[in-house]
DNA sequence: TAAATAGTGTCTTTTAGACACTATCGC
DNA sequence: GCGATAGTGTCTAAAAGACACTATTTA
């Protein structure tokens, strides 16, 4: 153990500390297409470019706590199914001084991304664009509802696509598909959103047989209302056994 | 925003922010089951129990370039395969002060395993014992070379978990489990490590099949050497496309 | 009854597991 | 040639895609 070793384990408070900030990626799905929440700087640096919510991680705070705080304060949601999806720390990610940030992924069901662009106005949906189909890597675009690409600020893009793909990885082994929709659901919305993030449409039959077999889905016996057709079971999530 | 979000942006400083650390989750194989790399705690809190070597990150220097430097100064190695794994910051995770912890999982091959046991004495290789099979969840079992359970100090018997569930999920599609091999390989090798971190017996045939219909092999001519018996082929990953 | 989508039966294609067989090396 | 493992051919089982068909509801 070097002497600095020592030192910093007997008083760690005498050395120079990163900041700890969390930023949040909260996608909902709208028309189809994920879009994530954004908003404008209106300071130096990267100022009229675009970022993610985001804020300090207090000293008395976990980071999951900072995350629900930050969700609740810029984006006036008191919940949403969040998890952590890396750490940013290069040096120079942030050019007032060295901030590391926890970024997460939030998911939105309609209804919550609705809340959230009444109580935040502040807050746009851009639109996500990403161009490769399947799995392997690449620069996605953001696009503003009038169809033109946002500069995002600080490494904001590089969080978006992580979480993008941290979604399609995801999506058919685990229950992250779920948070994007209300508590009751037609297996068909339960194929718009894979067919959403994916980006690929899907085969009906094979999909509705392995969400079946798979035994989450519990029918409630209910049916979606106002269709002028025939209207589809409402399924549930069965809590994890 | 409230004043103290705007006075925290106008000047973080004054504001008392988490300590930053890394912990590395080393994994090896020996004896065909995986190990990890502990060293015994010779002071209070948790004096006797077994940590991950760790260390603090510096106020210029990334998180990886820590890992990384933790990796050479308390494992004695160069380099290995490091991934971002978690952040933990559980407010009680650590009884002496608020330290937020970045796990990273490293992967050694054998001879980076022998190299560390050598260059660094004070690490102990700890059989992991992972009680379930797949890839479902469930505490694992840090077992000495006595076999005796080893106590653990903080979370990080939780950072192994996460490692080994990590490592299970990612094994058959990435490239983590060349990681673990030297850089020429036979197939039986491969499949070896896969059994060893899957905990379970592998079809020869599908895994061959898979592994060269993957187009990620590269036969190298060579065969192994020093067997009293029919010599495989040496293979080797091909860089990515 | 027409329109529209829900939901299914079944054939084909692909992929994984089982198992036995052949191939090849050192001794 | 013997022993032991490398490597493969092939059958079977399971899963996914394709596609057409029936079922059910509203208007």
């Amino acid at each position: 153990m070097t002497e600095a070793e020592f030192l910093e384990e007997y008083d760690p408070a005498a050395y120079e500390r990163p900041a700890l900030a969390v930023d949040l990626v909260l996608i909902g799905l709208r028309d189809a297409r994920p879009v994530v929440l954004l908003l404008k700087r209106d300071r130096l640096p990267h100022a009229g470019r675009w970022t993610l919510p985001g804020g300090f991680v207090g000293i008395d705070e976990t980071p999951e706590a900072a995350a629900g705080r930050v969700l609740r304060d810029k984006a006036g949601l008191a919940g949403a199914h969040l998890e952590q999806l890396f750490t940013f720390g290069a040096l120079d990610r942030d050019p007032r001084m060295r901030i590391v940030s926890i970024a997460y992924l939030g998911l939105l069901t309609e209804a919550g991304l609705a809340e959230a662009l009444e109580r935040a106005p502040f807050l746009v949906a851009a639109a996500i664009h990403v161009p490769w189909a399947g799995e392997a890597g690449g620069p996605v675009s953001i696009l503003s509802p009038g169809r033109e690409a946002l500069a995002l600020a600080f490494d904001h893009a590089d969080m978006i696509a992580l979480a993008m793909l941290r979604l399609r990885g995801k999506l058919d082994y685990s229950d992250v598909g779920f948070a994007l929709l209300p508590e009751h659901f037609t297996l068909r919305q339960l194929q718009d959103v894979h067919e959403a993030i994916l980006g690929t449409p899907l085969n009906k039959p094979a999909f509705r047989r392995r969400m079946l077999d798979r035994g989450r889905l519990a029918p409630t016996g209910l049916r979606e209302a106002g269709t002028s057709f025939r209207p589809a079971e409402l399924y549930r999530v069965q809590r994890s056994t």
